[in-house]
DNA sequence: TGCCAGGCCGGGT
DNA sequence: ACCCGGCATGGC
């Protein structure tokens, strides 16, 4: 077995399965992935809260609602103004494009992930977010826990970029969205336990060696 | 109190 | 091409 799936295991058996992506639907994941850029979830709970209270929470309510409006009931996710317009952005380029938001399910990966980048204020970690956990699509997420795990244990070096750290998950697993949603979930909960600053092997973080050690401490 | 959170953009050098 | 500040709330 690869390094990669020993470490899915491991983390598998250690976490649990984790049900992600956090949301009803594929529009209200798209919407959260979006609300928590550089944000703790437990902030967007409370504006995606806000927006299903106001049935805002769909692609027609949302595309028409005010910026004051939405900007208000998404208060709680920080960054409310610039993530007001990012919606916003999101909202009107698909209307735009496709017209409606279901439309999106008959694009490519590709095409789909090249759609999403072009919009401002998507980049590519939000957009493989959608990509993936919306539309279930074939990409691995990327994120700092990401990098910051990888760094930690000397996989990857720390100039590397979002798309080389990406190619090295997909290049070492099957092609499977299921593995992929389940893989950035589970070091999702293994980052939070990585203290930002520490050098690698930090006392405090666990994951202390990969190659030929223990893989949780 | 300060630091951090599931980024991304835009302006300056 | 890099570097860096701005964006903002809530939890520990």
């Amino acid at each position: 077995m690869s390094l990669f799936k020993e470490i899915f295991q491991k983390l598998f058996d250690h976490f649990g399965k984790q049900n992600w992506w956090p949301g009803e639907t594929p529009f209200e994941v798209c919407v959260g992935a979006i609300l928590t850029q550089n944000t703790a979830w437990s902030n967007v709970e409370h504006a995606i809260e806000n927006l299903k209270k106001q049935n805002l929470l769909n692609f027609e309510s949302l595309l028409k609602a005010s910026p004051e409006i939405v900007a208000q009931a998404i208060r709680p996710a920080g960054y409310f103004n610039i993530k007001t317009k990012r919606l916003k952005n999101f909202l009107e380029g698909i209307a735009k494009e496709f017209g409606t938001f279901d439309a999106l399910f008959h694009l490519s990966k590709d095409h789909l992930r090249e759609f999403l980048l072009s919009l401002k204020g998507i980049g590519p970690e939000t957009a493989d977010s959608m990509v993936l956990y919306a539309f279930e699509k074939p990409v691995f997420v990327v994120d700092a826990y990401t990098k910051r795990i990888l760094v930690r244990h000397r996989l990857i070096e720390e100039e590397a970029d979002y798309f080389q750290t990406q190619e090295f998950f997909e290049n070492a697993l099957e092609n499977d969205p299921k593995l992929f949603n389940e893989y950035h979930a589970l070091i999702v909960m293994t980052g939070k336990n990585y203290c930002k600053k520490s050098k690698p092997n930090c006392a405090h973080c666990p994951l202390k060696e990969v190659n030929g050690g223990p893989i949780l401490g």
